[in-house]
DNA sequence: TTGAAAGCGCTAACAA
DNA sequence: TTGTTAGCGCTTTCAA
């Protein structure tokens, strides 16, 4: 159905063989460049396309990229799906994609079955797949190349990029502090994702820094859901230490946080600061408005293609960069802790 | 890099010729039962997958559908996603996604370098694409064959599907009277869209019905957006005569509604019940969470692509349903008139 | 009902 | 530096 011009076409008009005309498109060397350009206006001037099936058919390759991922924050994946196709695009690859749930119990199956069933020349990876051993070892056994999105365990001959999660979250806490709080609890996400742990290490690498113990009791396991967030807000309010702010580690969470201080009556950011991460729309949109963290989403999913490309292409990788920095979008849930200090902090706070 | 078994493979395990492998794979007619057993369990035992890419070539199909959009709902998008993959999946298509600017100068010309660079078999194609008509002429020149998702104009010979956002909407509002409310404003949707039209036809209708005038004052042009609907709700709310009930023509600008309520400290839904339309995530997440309408959109998307693979099979698609109903998602946003009425209504309300 | 051969559009190997 | 030929894995003639 689609332009029926092919490269003998362009061959014939330009006068040279086909073989020629191959050559020019693929950037080869050892041609003449008179050649290259008779070629190149004859390629314009019939606006030709080369045929991707025929060159994949040829080749043993598709320029067909796949994006596995089992994430319930379409904010995130959206943006991440818009990098990956934006880099692919500049390099002629074009995106496939497989949702899933990792939860699954067929989730290996599933992934194998589509894996067999439709060609790739590579694959990424996003949390919490991004550490699934299982999938890695799929990927290495059919040598399919792949890069990986944000996961713990960076070591591993295969590509991979994140944000500096500890980073932006010391950084949250940091501001926190700067704010004068001092009883800052917190919401760690999924145990199965891998940020978890780092933002939780960036909180309490900004505690200690400041010389606050790092007070268990206001340390609570979240899910990322907003009923997790809700639930841990609920216990930690109901305590007869309340903290001053929360830092939730995720948009979601940090809503649920709100929801549950307005039930209570505790009015935010006046009685409480909350803080969430991520910088979805759900944290523009409730009121105060969240002060949050905002990862460079779309750049990981370009950065990542490229690797990927440059894996797949034999070309080094290792020389871009891994880890990218976030950012703190600061709104109306956070303000000046206007509770009297319970705490002497060791250091002076900025 | 994928399995290397081939046609021939499977032909020589089964003892057969490579053509009769071919014909039982496509259900052709004229093979005997025997046969078909018999390439059948040759292709079990080597796991024979076809290559897609050699199919193609020589068929002059891709088995590749392209999703274009451009939505800044991710939610919508994701599950759309889903429903057309599924769908996909299930007849051996693939999914490409190329997500635009609709407001982009170079619209077309983005959409049409795509549509030449890579093949594909159909489009799909969602709000507010559905409706531009320099893409179906596009497509339509190119034949290309599409399907449009809840476009307003159905009339075409490409299929489509939508929602019955008119009926949602009268539901909706139908609702709203039931809990005594009568002084019911309406938030409209974006422009372009053309469930704009047909979701205020449905306030409009239900109004009517129960003998209540519709004051244009109550009536404010919003654009899908958070800060329009706060704007909106301003006006709104600062009008001599007040609505007891909002009825936002998405979630977004209901929450931006209900921002401006507490702002304005209009406790939700005591003085004012706010609805809104598209069951997003943000709707459960605030607080009071948002009565709202829930678009069967992974059905949507599913429908679509089952009947556009029947449009390139040359199938039969006039059959299937075209128009899927939504459900009321109840929630705390909304509750039982307290104000005196100000009107009398012509009809017992329900 | 089955099979042999040709060829989809492109690139790798070889030849000129 | 350029061109010729073969063939990727499959389906479509056409013949048996």
């Amino acid at each position: 159905m689609n332009s029926k011009i092919t490269i003998r076409d362009v061959a014939s008009l330009a006068n040279v063989s086909v073989k020629t005309v191959s050559r020019v498109l693929n950037n080869e060397p050892n041609v003449r460049i008179a050649m290259q350009e008779r070629v190149n206006a004859a390629v314009k001037e019939l606006n030709f396309k080369p045929n991707p099936q025929a060159r994949g058919l040829r080749g043993n390759k598709s320029f067909i990229l796949t994006l596995i991922y089992s994430n319930p924050n379409p904010d995130y994946i959206l943006e991440v799906q818009k990098g990956i196709l934006d880099q692919g695009h500049e390099d002629g690859y074009n995106l496939q994609i497989l949702p899933c749930d990792h939860t699954s119990e067929n989730l290996i199956e599933m992934v194998t079955s589509f894996l067999e069933g439709s060609p790739q020349d590579g694959v990424i990876l996003t949390l919490p797949l991004s550490d699934n051993q299982q999938i890695i070892e799929l990927l290495e056994s059919k040598n399919i190349p792949y890069t990986r999105i944000s996961p713990l365990n960076s070591e591993s001959n295969s590509p991979f990029v994140g944000s500096d999660d500890q980073k932006a979250a010391y950084d949250m806490t940091r501001h926190l502090i700067s704010l004068g709080h001092t009883d800052i609890a917190f919401i760690k996400g999924h145990p199965d994702h891998s940020d978890t742990h780092k933002r939780l290490l960036g909180y309490k690498q900004a505690l200690n820094e400041y010389g606050i113990n790092a007070n268990e009791q206001f340390i609570k396991q979240g899910y990322f859901t907003f009923e997790s967030g809700e639930y841990c807000a609920r216990q930690l309010l109901s305590q007869p230490i309340k903290p001053t702010a929360i830092f939730a580690s995720n948009d979601c969470m940090a809503a649920g946080v709100l929801k549950v201080s307005k039930q209570l009556n505790i009015s935010v950011p006046a009685m409480l600061t909350i803080a969430g991460y991520d910088d979805t729309s759900v944290s523009q949109q409730v009121w105060p408005a969240i002060t949050t963290v905002k990862q460079p989403i779309y750049q990981l999913g370009k950065l990542a293609t490229k690797k990927l490309i440059n894996k797949i292409k034999s070309l080094d990788y290792e020389k871009l960069p891994s880890i990218l920095e976030c950012d703190l979008v600061l709104r109306e849930s956070a303000s000046p802790c206007s509770a009297i200090p319970r705490r002497i902090l060791a250091h002076e706070v900025i």
